[in-house]
DNA sequence: TTTAGTTACGAAAACGTTTTCGTGTTAAAA
DNA sequence: TTTTAACACGAAAACGTTTTCGTAACTAAA
């Protein structure tokens, strides 16, 4: 098989110029039809593909969208991704994926390497680090040239940019008022640090219900996981009082098949002596035992709806909409844990 | 803030030319000190990044790599990426990923997609209609011309090029010799359709490992599963038969994790009544209960080796060697299912 | 026969870089 | 004073396209 060939070879081995080419493989009409025929014909023997990077310099156009994602091992960042490339694809976009591993740096490093001419837009789910720093310049500069930028999942909380987002307080507000329906009195839950958004709007959520519901605040019951530290011995807090729970709500999958495994090796039946509800409606919800109730989360609809915005945000370049927030609403999907 | 600024808008702004600013930046001793730090000064203030298209194009290097997966909604497949975005960033590679959906027609565009001179170098799993199809021509114009490409995981039989792979048949082997050595006399077996590679290879170290050890082999107990019907019903006919099997493996996690809770549902115990032993050490593992042996496949592996093998490819480009294929191994993960 | 209008193609610029090769100026050596 | 060398910069080509504009040749109308 010959090397990969381009439009110059072809101009100078029929004798033509590169325009004429160029025109031909367009089936312009300013060519005549011999012309064209003879060019297109040898261009497909020779499987003649235009070079990307040369037409997205030209065009000024990468037909790239880039992603800027915390970590890619998780189901429902995959799902999201799944859910992006859905719609991207269907408008001829490619996906540029970097993982940001939750660094402050490497996310910084990420949108300067994607913003330089090699995507047309950007869709991020922002690093923890970051977060905790709260320091979005990187962020801001780009908004500020205008470049298209939607953010998903884990926002920066006061930028003017467009956001969706789940529904995290409605939630964690239905997550417990599904375990007050059930039955119980006594609510613990499993949260995570203040830092990491989701949490404190799910923690928020499952406050909210507790007050509505005329149910007691049990601040012991209230657990903040460090996954720096051992999860085991953090949740263990909950079993060494005198009292124990009658209803968990962990704002995670992970939390709530832990949580569950060490309630059953203490003798606890679920959800006869203990309810438990998740968050994230993943791969483990579903294989545990008794299979988890949880709140479902639509990553695909997320990452479709973000690309939907993102992709309006490149085609109407210019004339700028004010940010919108979408919001992704949640359901509460009943297994055998409640 | 202004809008993107590139080596021209500077040279005129500053009264020079183009290739004063591009050697002034590179810090070339061609320029006086003055000028270069005039523009360089220039530069950081309005935040001058070079384009990577314009960069790609001139240096004929895109430094990016592709990758082609079947699926990324995939524990396996994101481990994978995991590995292969370690190596990459290391060495400032980026990564331009596309799903195939296990669909050929798709598998087709993302290769010719990519291989226009947007990515130096390609890392593919094959999707499952082309190894049914077994059409691998796509591949082969891209293999005679030079063009650097690993596969894993899922690899084209009979292709002359890299590859890395699980050691699917020693893994299969393994696990049933575990079972064996659990005491397990009447073994079954969860498998997928013969056009499955690795399917096909881990039941093959099943029959092998029942040849070995003198065991009988039981045809009623190998469920071939084909995912576009209902799993479970397929499922049944073990349990349907007047003896029950002993020991299950299942060439995957799902399969494993529903033929544990099918078990359950019975009331047989496990692992008194049955063992059950899976494939993948994925999230599912885990959670199960009781949790599930399995064999690990270490992904983030694969991804990592199939990433330094095309790096190599890439970096000496030209003097091909003879391709060589990189097994992985699996190893046992012994938990409560046996 | 002149004019106008097609037809069929090529030259050149542009996208944003880098790099090779000149070249004009100045300073040092002969 | 002339030659040589170093210095500091610019022009232009190249990467592979597309597109605007120009124009030679031919055809048809006046």
């Amino acid at each position: 098989m010959p090397k990969k060939i381009n439009i110059k070879t072809i101009a100078s081995e029929l004798g033509v110029s590169p325009s004429t080419v160029s025109k031909a493989l367009k089936d312009s009409h300013e060519i005549s039809v011999e012309t064209r025929e003879r060019i297109q014909a040898y261009a497909k023997f020779y499987n003649y593909k235009p070079n990307s990077l040369a037409l997205s310099l030209r065009n000024q156009k990468a037909m790239v969208l880039g992603i800027i994602i915390p970590d890619i091992v998780h189901h429902f960042f995959s799902r999201v991704i799944s859910g992006i490339e859905e719609i991207a694809n269907h408008k001829d976009y490619n996906l540029m994926i970097c993982i940001s591993k939750d660094s402050y740096k490497k996310e910084v490093q990420n949108v300067e390497m994607l913003t330089n001419g090699r995507v047309d837009g950007l869709l991020v789910s922002v690093a923890i680090e970051t977060l905790e720093k709260e320091n979005f310049e990187h962020f801001n500069q780009l908004i500020e040239q205008g470049f298209p930028i939607v953010f998903f999942d884990r926002v920066p909380p006061d930028l003017e940019v467009d956001k969706v987002i789940i529904d995290d307080v409605a939630g964690g507000y239905n997550a417990t008022k599904h375990l007050i329906e059930k039955g119980c009195k006594k609510l613990a839950i499993l949260t995570t640090p203040t830092h990491v958004t989701v949490g404190v709007k799910r923690e928020r959520g499952f406050l909210k219900a507790l007050k509505e519901f005329g149910l007691k605040e049990y601040p012991e019951f209230r657990i903040k996981i460090d996954e720096k530290h051992a999860v085991e011995s953090q949740i263990k807090e909950i079993f060494a009082q005198k009292e124990i729970p009658d209803g968990i709500f962990a704002v995670n999958e992970t939390y709530a098949a832990i949580v569950m495994k060490m309630a059953q090796k203490k003798g606890l039946k679920i959800p006869k002596d203990i309810a438990i509800i998740g968050f994230t409606d993943g791969l483990i919800s579903r294989s545990t035992s008794p299979s988890l109730t949880t709140i479902a989360q639509h990553g695909q609809t997320m990452g479709a709806e973000a690309t939907d915005i993102l992709l309006d945000l490149i085609f109407q370049k210019g004339k700028k909409d004010i940010p919108r927030t979408t919001v992704i609403s949640t359901n509460v999907v009943v297994r055998d844990s409640t």
